[in-house]
RNA sequence: GGCCGGGUAGCUCAGUUGGUAGAGCAGCGGAUUGAAAAUCCGCGUGUCGUUGGUUCGAUUCCGACCCCGGCCA
C-alpha cells in the first residue's frame, strides 16, 4: 500500500493482557522506542491505576505519550492523532524503531483511519447545550440535531446525551453538519501497519486476572494515589480523568457513595467491562493477528509477526 | 430446645387474592470520528430450600424436615 516503508508495529489487546511485558522484551531484542496508546496514562497523576510503566522501566526504553497533560485538562482523540505522528516521525529520524502499545482502540482506530478535521471540544458551548438539556431533554434535543444534521441524528441513539451534545456542538462552531465533516476523513499518516492483538481465549481466566490485579493495584497504594487527587480540590468526577476506570470507583467512596469494598468490587467489575469493548472493537478491526496472553508459545508468534517492522 | 423472620436468576430483592415469575446489579452481544478506562443500545427458564398433603392445577394454602438470621431459654 505504501511501498518503500516499513509499516508501524502496533501492540494492543484489552487491559490486564501483559502488553506492555511483551512490548519490554522485544525491546531487549530491538531498538524500540514505545508510543503509548492510552487515553489515562497521558493524565499526570494517574500512575498505579493506569498500570503506567514505572521509572524505571522508562528509563530502560523510551516512551512517549505518558504524562502530557494534568487531569484537570481534557486529552482527545485528534490530539492523539497528531501527538503520536509526530511521536512515530521522531522516533525513526533517530534511526530508532517505534512500537505502539495500548488499547485505546478508539485512538489507534483514528490513528491508522484517519479521523476529521472538526473544532475541539467547547466549554462554553457544551454548557449551553447542557443547560438547554436539563430543560428539554436529551431526545428533545436529538430533535433538534435532526432537524439540522438528519444523517448524524439517525446514526445517533436519542437517549446517547455525548454524541447529541458533541454533534450539536460541532453544528454550533461550524455551521456544518457533523456527518458532512466526518466524510472527510482521511488517514493522516501515509503508513502501513501490523497489528498484533493479545486475546484471551478463556474470559474467566481474564476476569481472574484482572481481580488479582485490581488487588495489586490495592496493595501498592491505589486508594493513597485516589485520595491525593481528591484532596486537590481542583478535581471533580467529571473530568475525563477521574472517570477513569478504578479511579471514578474509589473516587465515590471517598465521597461518601459507598464503602471501600463496594468500590473495588465496583472497580473490578468496570474493568472487565472495558476489556469486553476492547474485544468489541478487536473482532472488527481488520487485519489484526490475534495471539493468547495465556499461550507461553505467543510471544515467539508476536516477534515473528512484528520483525518486518523491526529489522 | 421454644418463639419470630427469611430461604425465588451469579448477587440483592420484588411478586404471584392458587393458572409454573420480574427488577436492579453482575454477565453476554453490539455501536463507537477531539470525554473513549467515556457514552449509548439490545439480551431475563430460574428443580421459586426439600418432601408429603389439599386441589383439575401448588412457587403461592396446610404439615413435616433442612438451612440462615434474631430474640428467649
Amino acid at each position: 500500500m505504501h511501498p518503500g516503508t516499513k509499516p508501524v508495529a502496533v501492540l494492543t489487546g484489552p487491559t490486564g493482557t501483559g502488553k506492555t511485558q511483551f512490548a519490554l522484551r522485544l525491546a531487549r531484542e530491538f531498538p524500540l522506542e514505545i508510543v503509548s496508546v492510552d487515553s489515562a496514562q497521558v493524565y499526570r497523576g494517574l500512575d498505579i491505576g493506569s498500570a503506567k510503566p514505572d521509572a524505571a522501566v522508562q528509563a530502560a526504553v523510551p516512551h512517549h505519550l505518558i504524562d502530557l497533560v494534568e487531569p484537570t485538562e481534557s486529552y482527545s482523540a485528534g490530539r492523539f492523532v497528531r501527538d503520536a505522528a509526530r511521536a512515530i516521525a521522531d522516533i525513526e529520524a533517530r534511526g530508532r524503531v517505534p512500537l505502539l502499545v495500548g488499547g485505546t482502540m478508539l485512538y489507534l482506530r483514528a490513528l491508522i483511519g484517519g479521523i476529521a478535521t472538526l473544532p475541539q471540544g467547547d466549554l462554553v458551548i457544551r454548557a449551553a447545550l447542557d443547560a438547554d438539556a436539563s430543560r428539554v431533554g436529551w431526545p428533545a434535543m436529538h430533535e433538534r440535531l435532526a432537524a439540522v444534521d438528519a444523517a448524524a441524528a439517525a446514526r445517533i441513539h436519542p437517549n446517547d446525551a455525548q454524541r447529541i451534545q458533541r454533534a450539536l456542538e460541532v453544528h454550533a462552531a461550524t455551521g456544518e453538519p457533523i456527518s458532512a465533516l466526518q466524510a472527510q476523513t482521511r488517514s493522516p499518516l501515509q503508513r502501513d501497519f501490523v497489528c498484533v492483538a493479545m486475546i484471551p481465549t478463556d474470559r474467566a481466566r481474564l476476569h481472574t486476572v484482572l481481580a488479582q490485579r485490581f488487588a495489586a493495584m490495592m496493595a501498592a497504594g491505589l486508594l493513597d494515589e485516589v485520595r491525593s487527587l481528591y484532596q486537590r480540590g481542583d478535581l471533580n468526577d467529571e473530568l475525563p480523568a477521574i472517570r477513569a476506570v478504578g479511579y471514578r470507583q474509589l473516587w465515590s467512596h471517598l465521597a461518601g457513595s459507598y464503602s471501600l469494598p463496594i468500590g473495588v468490587d465496583r472497580a473490578v467489575a468496570a474493568t472487565r467491562q472495558l476489556a469486553k469493548r476492547q474485544l468489541t472493537w478487536l473482532r472488527t478491526m481488520p487485519n489484526v493477528k490475534a495471539f493468547d496472553p495465556y499461550d507461553v508459545q505467543s510471544f515467539v508468534g508476536v516477534r515473528e509477526s512484528l520483525t518486518a517492522s523491526f529489522g
